[in-house]
DNA sequence: GCTTGACTTCGAGTGCACTCAAAGGGGAAG
DNA sequence: CTTCCCCTTTGAGTGCACTCGAAGTCAAGC
């Protein structure tokens, strides 16, 4: 039975390596809601499934576009909560959406500044320096 | 004398409107050597010229692109002390620009990644919301 | 002349997202 | 059996970038 349970799943640890973040955050996940309570096995050490690394890599990507940890978690309570709870999700992904396409354009806005900058450096540093 | 100072500068409020900061966050800067030492009137207040505001401009902007504050008062140490920087100035703002890239592209990617579940959720809530 | 409001300094407090410490248990290798 | 590493929990600590509070000064308006 452990051994069903420990075929295809992954330890904390390895979990940890394969999503990209530390052990510590993982944890951190879970109390804080951002993932569903993960299976354990007899000794009661955590088992990762395939399922559970698609929700973690979902939510670093979410995390990584600069999502709060909040609304993770207000998106994680959704995703439990149902299909019912779908158009909701949509929503929020949607906003997110908008929120993520708005910060790419304000980078490249402000590369094509620092751009111009690192031209002007290089001039100036061809001429005198 | 005041006048001549007060006029084309601006109170620290004013500068805080106009480049989109606190005046905390203005006094702030100041302090932890973001800023040079900025002119003050007859009653000690900050006022801020020209010269002064391009310059939180440019600060905003490399911050706003993710550059630590420890590295924008490299920065700003280095343009304090003369023309002779300039390579140096040159070379933190190439790698900079190479992280703003590289932030670009993963926002893209998981832009990618975002859309994708916008459309299947739009799908499943076409169909059964 | 007194209130109002913006300004000054200094140091402490906040929010976010981790990140680590302490104390202890489990199980596999030598 | 002992060493070793990884695991567990709870709660505290960290780093960053502000952000605010307290106590006081100063100039303008009623």
């Amino acid at each position: 039975m452990t051994q069903l349970l420990e075929r295809d799943t992954l330890s904390v640890g390895e979990a940890a390596a394969r999503v990209g973040l530390s052990t510590h955050t993982l944890r951190w996940y879970e109390q804080e809601g951002l993932v569903a309570p993960v299976g354990r096995d007899s000794a009661g050490r955590r088992r990762y499934t395939e399922a559970d690394l698609g929700w973690l890599d979902l939510l670093t990507k979410l995390r990584r576009t600069g999502m709060p940890v909040r609304d993770m978690r207000r998106y994680a309570e959704l995703a439990r909560q149902g299909d019912h709870t779908l158009p909701e999700r949509l929503r929020l992904f949607r906003e997110h959406r908008e929120r993520v396409l708005s910060r790419i354009a304000e980078l490249q806005a402000d590369l094509d500044v620092l751009d111009y900058k690192i031209d002007l450096y290089t001039k100036m540093v061809a001429e005198q320096g």
